[in-house]
DNA sequence: TGAATTTCTGACCAATTGGTCAACATTATG
DNA sequence: CATAATGTTGACCAATTGGTCAGAAATTCA
């Protein structure tokens, strides 16, 4: 058959088997990279055969584009829910926390998306460049009527987001080196890393007296 | 000749091929990682042939390692610096300073790292584990040692610093999307980002009153 | 200058890899 | 249960890739 665009009945095998294939691919792409996988790694990490990969998808293109085409929503998802009417250290601790849940809840969807844009981002660089971006700056907008406002300390907002994410989805990212470091002390990270990045964040935005 | 360890005279020919060589490497396994570079890809780049290249060095590999093992000494320098006699605040603050100038000046070792740790780390793993976590340990000693004396916030000193080489990396690593977000306003990130960076953790380490 | 040494390359090899296909196996369905 | 539709695979192909090698070209040095 092959995953055409055509609309065409689904069948319940067709289903199990693209959630498989795409899983396995994800495990795959997310640690090796577009050109560092093999399509026959991912067949071995989802229990089928070669062929029988490529009979569920065109070419090991068209796997890798659908999953980063299911991420970007996802991904940016978290950053939509900032609300202008909250309280303002609120809204963005809260928007840190999400973010971090998301680093160790899928990590492979942050490290697909950290190798894709370590390449140059070649087959999204169009929806940074457009939905990202945008996004971006809407939010960008809120916060910096919040410090206008007095209600955070005045810092740019672009970077305040950059750091936002940095410093979450380093966690997922850098997941080896964090656990090289942190050695025994590993096992609390999640709740480490939220505690301290709470305080990191709410000394930075909390607005000075007087 | 190819490039075994025994110590032999070094030509003038041999230094500048070898210096070609890494830098165009640098290039290439920065932005594809290793299993995506070619050895062709690193010849054209650096203007030589395939077997040119493989005069000089035994394999794909021993380019890899090469410059794998230049790389982590340069790495871990700045966090080397911090000096336990010197004001905390200031001490930290231009540790970030540092690592941010080497995010701009050196962005392909920041990528090729960031390319290693990524895919698990399979080649630097047991640095990660050793020099690295030493290193970490006694920094974060320091840090520790600092607020225990309340001189700064009392923080988690192994997040702090983990924010501290996720927000400066990032901005070598995320180069694309930070320049897709910034569009027309990203010639000045780099001040941009050492201001915010510079107000973010003064904010988080200067002890509130009282 | 000319022999010794170093540098360089075209041609080649074997392994890997993305993808195809004919035929076989299984599952749905009238 | 027979037949059509769907699912699966071994065998295969062409392109890519890491690496070799004999010998040609350039460089060094006595």
């Amino acid at each position: 058959m092959a995953r055409s665009g055509t609309t065409k009945k689904v069948t319940r095998i067709q289903r199990e088997k693209i959630e498989q294939i795409l899983n396995a691919a994800l495990d795959v792409f997310s640690i090796h990279g577009f050109r560092g996988a093999t399509i026959e790694m991912i067949a071995s990490q989802a229990g089928l055969s070669k062929p029988n990969i490529l009979y569920y998808f065109d070419s090991k293109e068209a796997i890798h584009t659908e999953l980063l085409e299911n991420l970007l929503d996802a991904w940016l998802d978290p950053l939509e829910k900032l609300s202008p009417d909250g309280d303002p250290v609120e809204e963005i601790c809260s928007y840190v926390h999400r973010k971090l849940e998301m680093a160790r809840d899928f990590p492979r969807e942050s490290r697909l998306f950290a190798n894709e844009i370590l390449q140059g981002a070649p087959r999204i660089l169009e929806d940074l460049k457009g939905q990202l971006r945008e996004l971006t700056d809407t939010e960008a907008k809120i916060i910096e009527s919040w410090a206008k406002q007095g209600k955070i300390r005045p810092v740019n907002p672009y970077h305040l987001i950059f750091s936002i994410w940095a410093t979450t989805q380093h966690y997922a990212d850098f997941d080896v080196q964090v656990h090289a470091v942190l050695a025994d002390r590993a096992d609390g990270w999640f709740e480490q890393a939220s505690q301290f990045l709470d305080t990191m964040y709410r000394a930075t935005l909390t607005p000075d007296k007087g």
